[in-house]
DNA sequence: GGTTTAGTGGTACCACCGTATCACCAAAGT
DNA sequence: ACTTTGGTGATACGGTGGTACCACTAAACC
């Protein structure tokens, strides 16, 4: 055998190509020879390494979805030790909001593949409710910590309220990205609504 | 001169030939020839009132958006004479909602569209700001309208719920277009963050 | 009534995309 | 050392998509 490259590796750099370069020119718009080009090898090798771009595509979202998980660990890692519901709620929530390069490429990306697997039964849905469903477990456990800590309303609708504040960044996080709203008004309506629910009650 | 054709009720027909078929096996897989096909004309028909796909894509946006505005009057019209705010908004947040048809393929095929706008020069990014805002403004009047009747907290952020509701009904239609959650959960929400708002304070 | 011309059909062209094929290289195992 | 085989490159092929071209029809106008 010859150089003994690390497969599982190389895929990675392959997909994080796809994901680049699909941020900067839309998914819809790359073709194998373009992520080939990105990740700097040989048409051949993303054949090699994903032999169909079905499962170029299908490792890209992975790809996507384990970087978004990523960023969320240090954003809420960064808030120092034993954060707190509402500081691990507003992690998730505005990395959700595309604001760096990082995070629009993630919210452009990830909507294009949600389209995507509307209509394509090629591509699996089931991440896509998954995911989000994960991400609604998360808010709601933080939610009813904070609300047995008092820090919100005793009556507060736990699971309806986990519901609304992940479609509410996921919708202004839309807004964001078309140029609609810049990212300062849609953190501020997220805080708003935050301050809301954890305005302490006396 | 022949037949003597209205082109515009042709080229009507054609864009809407276009929404449908990209409701049903999604935009980015349409071309020219599948339009032809679903509107029951010749390729060189679609050609010769659309010279380009990009003219023809444009069409079809605007037909998409002036259908959903179409369907809110209706729903407007439909709660009988007078409506109040409260049923205004949510005419607008319900028909943004993926309940039948006809709002599932809005909701798909207007979602793809905005993807495409963020990194297609060619597809005008205007009318996705156009479009919410005046969206907003809409709500937002209703809102003012409620409080001044003293149907809201008289402290209400009138253009932060405003802007809230929206983003909230948007994403909570990707949740129910993705199938992550059902119509009914999804308008229940809804509601839930109008009973919010418009709670009688006594 | 002939000429013009809006409307329509069929089909061809060209470029691109995903995939397949062929050849080659170099390191690992015996 | 020599064979085996994982890795790599260049290129070819079949299909398809947007666009262009050509022919024909039939209605309107003089």
């Amino acid at each position: 055998m010859p150089k003994r490259v690390d497969h599982e590796e190389r895929r990675t750099q392959i997909a994080e190509a796809l994901v680049r370069v699909a941020g900067r020119r839309g998914l819809h718009a790359i073709g194998m020879r373009d992520v080939a080009a990105e990740a700097g090898v040989s048409l051949r090798l993303v054949q090699y390494y994903f032999e169909t771009k079905e499962k170029l595509l299908l490792h890209g979202l992975q790809q996507l979805t384990t970087g978004f998980g990523a960023r969320i660990a240090d954003r809420v890692r960064a808030v120092g030790e034993a954060p707190g519901p509402r500081e691990t709620i507003e992690a998730v929530l505005l990395e959700a909001l595309p604001t760096d390069e990082e995070t629009r490429t993630f919210h452009l990306v990830y909507t294009s593949y949600a389209v995507l697997s509307v209509t394509d039964e090629a591509l699996a849905a089931q991440p896509f409710i998954d995911g989000p469903n994960a991400a609604e477990e998360l808010v709601a456990s933080q939610l009813e910590r904070a609300r047995d800590a008092g820090l919100t309303a005793p009556d507060m609708d736990v699971r309806t309220e986990a519901i609304s504040l992940l479609a509410l960044s996921a919708g202004l996080g839309t807004s964001v990205l078309v140029g609609q709203r810049t990212p300062e008004a849609a953190t501020a309506v997220l805080r708003h609504h935050l301050d809301r629910l954890f305005r302490n009650r006396g």
